[in-house]
Parts: C-alpha cells; structure tokens; sequence
RNA sequence: GCGCCCGUAGCUCAAUGGAUAGAGCAUCAGUCUUCGGAACUGACGGUUGGGGGUUCGAAUCCCUCCGGGCGUGCCA
C-alpha cells in the first residue's frame, strides 16, 4: 500500500511540473510515513517539506499542487494538506473491511513478508561457554537471538540458529579437571584429583559426575593424565551440552546447529585462513607471538598466537567467520554479544577484511548485560560466587513473561532487574494482557458455535465502527512491524506492536457486541475477530510465546 | 586517559530527522443486569541530564560539560 501511494504521489508530481504547476526538478524518493496521531489520517507524505528549498515555494503550496495532480483510485477516501506541508492521506473504509478476508485467507502466514528474498541469514547467539548452566544473564541473550531470528524469517529470509560451542581452550581444560574431580571425590578418592585452584565451583558439577560414576563405576579413575583429561572434556561436554540444551528449551529454544571451535582446528580451516592471512602479510612476528596487524597506526594488533603455541580465542573467530560466509556461504551472519565483547567488533572485521570479504555482510548485536538484583541488593554473577540461573528464573516466573520481560526493552537498554519484584509483579506482565486478549476470542467462538453463528461469507462492508476499523488498521500493522523489526533488528518492536494490537481488541470487544441479535453484523464482526485471532497468534509466536485458547 | 553504549513522566521503558514526545505500572475519578473484569473510559504527570550548533523541522545528527554502564590482556 504504502509503495501504491508513493507512485501516486510520483506521478502526481510528474503532472503537476508538466502542468506548469511546479517549476521544473528532480523528482526525489517518496516516503510514506504513518502519522502517530491517528486523526492525521491513514498515510502521510512529507515530500512537499523537503522540496521546498529546490522548487524556492512555501512546502503547503507545493503540496497542494501535487494533491490537485494526484489520481485518487477508490481505496482513497481523501487527501488533504495539513500544517507546515504534510500530505495526509485517509483510505476508503470498504478497502480496511477487504483487508480482513486477506488476513484470514493468509491465516498463519499473515504477517509474513518478502523483504529478505530467501537471503540466507545465520544468527547466532547464547554460545555461552559450555563449563556451566546458562545463567539469567544469557537470557538476555537468548531471547533477542531467538526472536531475531523468528522476525527474520518472517520477513522471508532463509534463517539458521546456531550455537557456537567454545569447546577447546583453557577454560575447558579447567572445566574436565573440575569435573574430574567430583568424580573422583564421589568415589571415594578425593586426593587423587584435588579440585582444581580456580575451578568451577557448581554443584550442577557434582550431579554429572554422579551420573557419570553410575555409568561407569570407577573405569576412569585410573588413566593415563593425557587419556583422563580427554576423556572427563570429552564427558563432560557432552553432559554439560545437553543440559544447555534443556535450559534453551525451556524458553521454546532450539538450534539448527551447534558448531563446535574444535572442528575448525579439525577440519584444517584454521590453517587455511593462517596461511591466507601470512601469504597476505597481515601477520607479524612479536614477543615470540605471532599478532594480527591493525590497519593503522592507533589501530592496536591482537596476538592469534601465543608464544606457547596455542591460539587465541580471536584465532577461532577468524577461522570461524570464514566458515561462515566462504565455506558455508551464508549471504549475512549476525552475532547477538553482550556489550562486555564489544572490543572486539571492530578487530572481527578487520579480519573479515583481510581475508577479502565484504563486512557489511557482518553484523553484531551487541545487547547491555542485565544487572540483577534481589530485593534492593546485587547480585554478582560471577562464576565463583553463585549465580543465578536461567532455569531458576523460568520456573518461577514463566517463560512467556520472562521471555516478554527480556525482549521489551531495547537491546541497548541497561537494565537492573530486581529478581523479588520480578516475581512479585510477575502477575502484571503485559504478556498476560496481550494472551488474555487472544484467550477472550477463542471463548467467543465458542460462545458463536452455540448460538450457531459463523464467520464464513460474512458480509465484511458491515464493518465501519470506529472501534472495528481501529482494530483492523492494528491487525494490518503486523506486516509493517515485521518488516521494522527485520530492518532493524530490533524485536523489541513486537512487544509493544502486541499490547497496542490487544488494547485495540479490547477496546472493541467492549464496545460491539459481537454475538448479538443481528446475524449478518454478527458475523462480519465474528471475521474480524478471527483476524485479530491470527495477528495476535502470529504475534506471539514471533515472540516466542504461547497464544492460549483459554488461561 | 582513550573508545563504545546509555540518561525521556514518581517507577520501568517506547518514539524510520517530522505535526500536540507516547505506553505500562503507580495515584485519582468513572464504566458493567447479557459474548471471560486478567476488561473499558478519563484525569494527573515532561525545560527529553545541562549548554551550544546544523536543519524549514532535533529526544534523534555534531561539539562540549555532568552522571551511569562496559571495554581498553599472550582471558573468554
């Protein structure tokens, strides 16, 4: 619609310079706008602001010449100047009641878009460290790459969510020795392996090696150091994965794939983008280091690796987004990081760069970290301390309202979260607004079915109440939203596109009756409510929630 | 010190450079004999941290100051 109007609004000027009308320029790109105040109209214009100083005329003069230029096909209902030079446009009314078959013909397509054109998008995201539980903080997290992920595919690209899996590295290694001994202490023989100075301290370790003691008795107590290392990273891994993998589930998670960092040194990706990048002599010698040189002066270089041999972290990312985008040829990747890795946005690009590939093809999310806190007081996150979990959280609030709460705010937002007035106001979540609203309309079908009243064939010209027409100029904004929150990835439009869309339903709902005495207005409003159904449905399962037929 | 992010109503947060800066919560005042009251309607509430600048137009862009967060490792 909005592209329908801006040609009209084209051509108009074409006329108007033709006519004489307006003097003679180049015709600019059109935007079509949305006004906030709903009684500026349906669509509004700004082109006759911008044109003001090129065509030397007051912006409502010109305005009006395009408006007496402009064709006004039956969807338009009127076009009218308004202040300093805004073109306001209203659409016919029977061209909102159309749109409600569409919607339900689409159902739950409704909402969904080609804007990506099957462009092949992998997000990744949580990939936190697998040494633990995910904690609260991936929540943040994991909700954004969910949803992102979720809006993306909407808007018609071709998306993978991926997990990436730190499984090599020093982090790791301390890990299996943590693990291994829980394991030994279970049997009996704590000195054998004294836990670790700065190991992971969970009890989450000491029930993996419960588990792993019931499997196997003591089979691994007594290997050889290199064998026995391997052997509780290689166990430990596994069991730690899993439960990740349940905990992302909790929140309706799950991942196409989980990339291991080990498969890269594997696989001989690593070497590769090595030799690419010493062959392009972006590699210096120092310290006994081998270092990535920055571009510039004051750009600093980053160590790939160390004077002992092993790789950095930053060594995998290299090899990594080369995986990506060469091996794997996604035409985007998106990284969802928390804003304490944003040092090293820049250093992953100019990487890319290096190795000859576009960095617009890149793009990192970086998201605040959450800040918690239990009834007034922080609480640490850190690993030695104990931290709060994700599972935790979830099981006493509820994933769609802890999902709701996270995704609401905008990824820059730095939020402290107190965990006790979570819980307390858990109740008030909006998320219960907006499913209440699509629970009162499954009752109302229910309610129709008894009365025998039914949507189809209905008559939907009927539909001209304020409040009707209010609620389907709502249910049409899902596309636009969806495509808003694609452009900008930044799902935390949805959020508030779903109260905005239940306040109109309700607002409805209180005002018309819907069952009533007059079958053909009953069923006209039964269709719209069926695709109020489908907005808010599809709405939330953008979101990731649950849409209840009853609560 | 330098770099990035943030500062908007009492609180939590929105607002593709556009019109009178909006929601939720809280507070106050109303609405219902019928489809689910987890609802609806209204009121109160603002120098968008301060000061300059760009622009026809700035919460939004630029400069500066104040305040907060995060970076600035041969950690991840």
């Amino acid at each position: 619609m909005k592209e329908k109007l801006a040609q009209l609004i084209h051509s108009a000027l074409e006329t108007a310079q033709q006519q004489g009308d307006l003097p003679a320029f180049d015709i600019p790109d059109i935007t079509i706008e949305r006004p906030k105040d709903p009684t500026h109209g349906d669509f509004a214009c700004t082109v006759a602001l911008g044109l003001a100083r090129v065509a030397r005329m007051a912006p409502a003069k010109i305005a009006a010449a395009i408006i007496a230029n402009m064709e006004k096909p039956d969807f338009v209902a009127d076009v009218s100047v308004a202040g300093p030079g805004f073109i306001n446009i209203r659409l016919a009314t029977a061209w909102f009641a159309e749109q409600v078959q569409r919607v339900l013909n689409a159902g739950d397509a409704f909402g969904r878009i080609n804007r990506g054109g099957g462009r092949r998008v992998q997000v990744e995201f949580i990939s936190a460290n697998p040494t633990g539980p995910l904690t609260f903080g991936s929540g943040r997290n994991a909700v954004l790459g969910d949803a992102l992920a979720s809006v993306l595919d909407a808007a018609g690209y071709a998306v993978e969510r991926e997990y990436y899996l730190n499984d090599v590295g020093n982090q790791m290694n301390i890990f299996a020795r943590s693990f291994r001994s829980r394991y030994a202490e279970i049997l009996g023989y704590a000195d054998r392996y004294p836990f670790p100075e700065d190991g992971y301290p969970g009890d989450y370790l000491i029930e993996m090696a419960q588990e792993l003691a019931a499997e196997v008795g003591d089979a691994y107590l007594n290997l050889p150091e290199d064998e026995s290392v391997a052997t509780f990273h290689r166990e430990g891994l596994a069991r730690m994965v899993a439960r990740i993998k349940a905990d992302a589930e909790l929140l309706g998670i799950r991942f196409d794939s989980w990339f291991s960092e080990a498969s890269l040194y594997e696989d001989g990706t690593y070497q590769k983008v090595y030799d690419m990048l010493q062959s392009n002599g972006q590699l210096l010698e120092k310290d006994g280091a081998i270092w990535f040189k920055g571009e510039s002066e004051d750009d600093k270089d980053n160590v790939i690796v160390r004077s002992d041999g092993r790789p950095t972290y930053f060594a995998s990312d290299i090899a990594y987004i080369y995986n990506k985008l060469v091996t794997r040829k996604f035409d985007r990747a998106i990284y969802v990081w928390g804003a304490d890795h944003h040092g090293h946005v820049a250093r992953l690009k100019a990487a890319a760069r290096a190795l000859g590939l576009d960095d617009s093809r890149i793009t990192i999310i970086l998201y605040q970290l959450v800040a918690l806190e239990r009834d007034g007081k922080p609480v640490r996150m850190g690993k030695r301390s104990k931290f709060v979990t994700l599972k935790e959280v979830v099981e006493e609030i509820g994933a769609d309202a802890t999902r709701f709460m996270l995704l609401t705010r905008s990824a820059d937002s730095q939020m402290t979260l107190d965990l006790g007035l979570a819980v307390k106001q858990s109740n008030d979540n909006p998320v219960y607004y907006v499913q209440y609203g699509h629970a009162r309309i499954a009752s109302l079908f229910r309610k129709a079915e008894e009365e025998g009243v039914s949507p189809v064939n209905a008559k939907l010209t009927l539909l001209k109440h304020p409040a009707e027409l209010e609620l389907i100029r709502q249910i049409l904004r899902l596309e636009e939203v969806v495509e808003r929150a694609a452009e900008t990835l930044a799902p935390h439009h949805l959020t508030y596109y779903a109260q905005e869309l239940a306040t109109a339903f309700h607002s409805f709902y209180h005002s018309c009756r819907v069952v009533g005495d007059n079958p053909a207005l009953s069923s006209a409003r039964l269709a719209l409510v069926q695709a109020a159904k489908i907005a808010l449905a599809n709405t939330l399962h953008l979101m990731g929630m649950s849409a209840p037929e009853e609560m």
